[in-house]
Order: C-alpha cells, then structure tokens, then sequence
DNA sequence: ATAAAGATACCGTCTGGACGGTTTGTCAAG
DNA sequence: CTTGACAAACCGTCCAGACGGTATCTTTAT
C-alpha cells in the first residue's frame, strides 16, 4: 500500500477486486458499510484508484449490478442448455437457477447487495428492463399463466432466501421445486 | 414553521405526519433520501422535534416498520373474517391481501419502504419473527406444500408490484389470484 | 532500435457538505 | 409550576468527489 506504484499494473484485475470487496462488504456489514473509503482500502487500492476504474460510487454499483445480471444469465444458460423440451424451458432454468441461489457460496455474497440495488431507483429500472427484455424474448415459450405462477413462486422463494425466513428443509424445497417444474411444463 | 411555537400541539397527529413522510420520501427518492433533516423539514417539523418523537433514526425505521406490519395484519385478519373455509384460510388472506397491495394508495406509499426495511438487518430480524408467528399460528390450516406455493407466488407478485416489473394486465392477474386460490383448498 | 510523446493507471490530500445526534431554550397545557 | 412538545443552534464524524501529482504502459516518429 504504503508505495504501490511501482507494483505492475494490472487494470482489470483490481477492477475485478474493487467489485468483489464491494459486494463482501455490503454482505458482511450492510449496504451502509460500502464506501468509497472501505472499499478502495478494502480492496488494497487508493480512493483515487477507485474513482479512476468507477468514476463515481453510482459506476460502481453499476459495476456490481452488471457482474449481477451477468452471472444470472449465464447461469439461467447454462440451465437451458440440458433442457430439451420447448415449452416452459426457460421458466424451468429461472426456477433451477432461483432454487440453487441460496446454496452456492457465490449467491450468498450477491443477496444483500441485490436489496440495495433494488432500492436504488435507477437500478430497479435497469431490472425492470431485464424482466421485459426476457419476457419479450421467451413470449413464444414462457408466457403461458402456469409459468408465470412458477416464476413468481420462485421469486418468493429467492425472496426468502434473502431474508432467511420460512427456513424450508431441503425434502420440502425439492418438492415445491419438483412441483413447479411440473407446471411449467403444462 | 417559523414561528411553530403557539400552534396547537397534537402529538399523535405529529408522530402520524412524521411516519407518512418518511414513507413517501422513501417511495419517491429512494431510501437514500429519509434523512433526519428531510423528514422533518417536510413534515413541517424541526429536527429536534423528530427526535423528540423517535429518539434515534433506528427507532423511526422501527415505527415505520411498526406501522406497516399492524396494517398487513389489520389487512389480513379482515379478509380472513369473509371466508368460511378452514382450510388454507389464513393463505387465501394472503393472497388477497398482497394482490391488493399495489392497487390502494396506501400500500404505494409503503413499498419502496418495505425494501429498505429488509436491508436493515435488524427489521429483517423483526420480519422473519412475524412470518415464524404466523406460521406457528396456522400450521394447522396453512401448512399445506399447496398454501406454500401459494404464498410464495403472493410474495412474487408482490415484489413485482414493489419493482414495476412484469406489468400484468388485468384479467391475468385476476385470473392469477384465483388459480392461487384454488390451490389453497386442496 | 530507440527515444520522445502521450495515454493510462494509479496515489495521497483536501474540502465542502450532509447527516445523526446533543444541548439548550421556549411555549403551552394541565 | 411542572411536564411535555416542540424550536434552533450547534458538534463531530463521515463521506463523495476534486485535484494535482507520479509511475508505468503504448504508440509514434525517427
């Protein structure tokens, strides 16, 4: 820290670094704990360093909205791809991806941050523009009402995940998953 | 506001007037924007004079929170009264409850709200705590994989309603409810 | 090949303002 | 005349962002 400049550059790794420290801090601490000052320190990097890479601390929840929104699709993707049936393919990876969210080390650190883009008005439309952006690409196969029913649950689902109540055993969330696969395919 | 000395004093009114604006604050610019100063100045009150109401801004969130979880049950315990069926009644409630949510103005004022509250770890403490309750209360009537499901696709609907995402016409939502419904009784 | 000329990637400091909270004072009602 | 309901001024902290600098990369001209 003390003389970094020396150190070699490596521009998208510490944009990468400033991200995922931004994300721990916001589940660790709360959305209130990401600062310029706690991440650029967090992440080894001078506030200056930060505001180069996102040049204000709107970019940088941006930043994590995009790494956000990036992931999901790859992961709803990746859940297609071993799905064969038409109808209801992508309902079906949103469910899977939604189900699986909670378990993976790598969600639990994007939850709380989600909130708090969530509540960023500018955010809420950047998903809003998602949704309609995949309910217009997947009209053809997803928008009969049994999807949609199966999408909402798995949105309550992930709902409650982040919040930790409910508190499912996994017999019974298997079965609600089960059952709303089921729909999807109707 | 200048000179608010010899106004009549109406505490209760005050403490009301105080939670509203906190509320529509947050709902119009976000969380970001319930400060301690705006709130006041926009209820037409000093700052000292929140503060004489809620000692700390933990304790306005808390009233607010307070105030939106007595509305939810008010809400609840009503449409539970119009309905003759044991079975799944506590749900149907929900259900109706939550699909109503975003069509009274009321409940517009308190969403955007609701978030914010949820990022706080302490009111989702307090969240998880009533759905626990409640839970416990019904498990008799409610506990069913069906009321489950439904209640996880209330809260989905709710929460799209919080984003303004997904955009449902009418009918569909109509017919949404019902299906729910129907589940709730098997 | 190399050196000059930018461009890019940072660092460290400073500032203006906001924000939560305290304190002290004032008025009105009981 | 005491207590509750406010007002108004103030304080310490924190924070976003600006700024001016420095070191390392890349491109270009020679």
């Amino acid at each position: 820290m003390a003389n970094a400049y020396q150190r070699k550059k490596q521009p998208e790794r510490v944009r990468q670094q400033l991200l995922e420290v931004a994300a721990r801090l916001s589940l660790e601490q709360g959305i209130g704990a990401v600062t310029l000052d706690a991440v650029s320190q967090a992440a080894g990097v001078s506030k200056g360093g930060l505001l180069h890479h996102f040049p204000n601390k709107l970019a940088l929840l941006d930043g994590l909205f995009d790494e956000l929104v990036a992931r999901f699709d790859r992961a709803i993707e990746e859940a297609m791809e071993g799905d064969d049936v038409e109808r209801g393919r992508f309902t079906r990876a949103y469910l899977t991806v939604c189900f699986a969210f909670d378990a993976e080390a790598e969600g639990k650190g994007w939850q709380v941050l989600t909130i708090a883009l969530l509540a960023e008005p500018h955010l809420k439309a950047r998903w809003r523009d998602w949704v309609a952006r995949r309910a217009d690409e997947f009209a053809a196969t997803d928008s009969s009402p049994n999807c949609l029913l199966a999408r909402f649950a798995a949105d309550g689902v992930w709902l409650a995940d982040l919040l930790d109540s409910h508190e499912l055993d996994a017999p019974t969330r298997a079965l609600l998953l089960q059952n709303l696969k089921a729909l999807s395919r109707q």
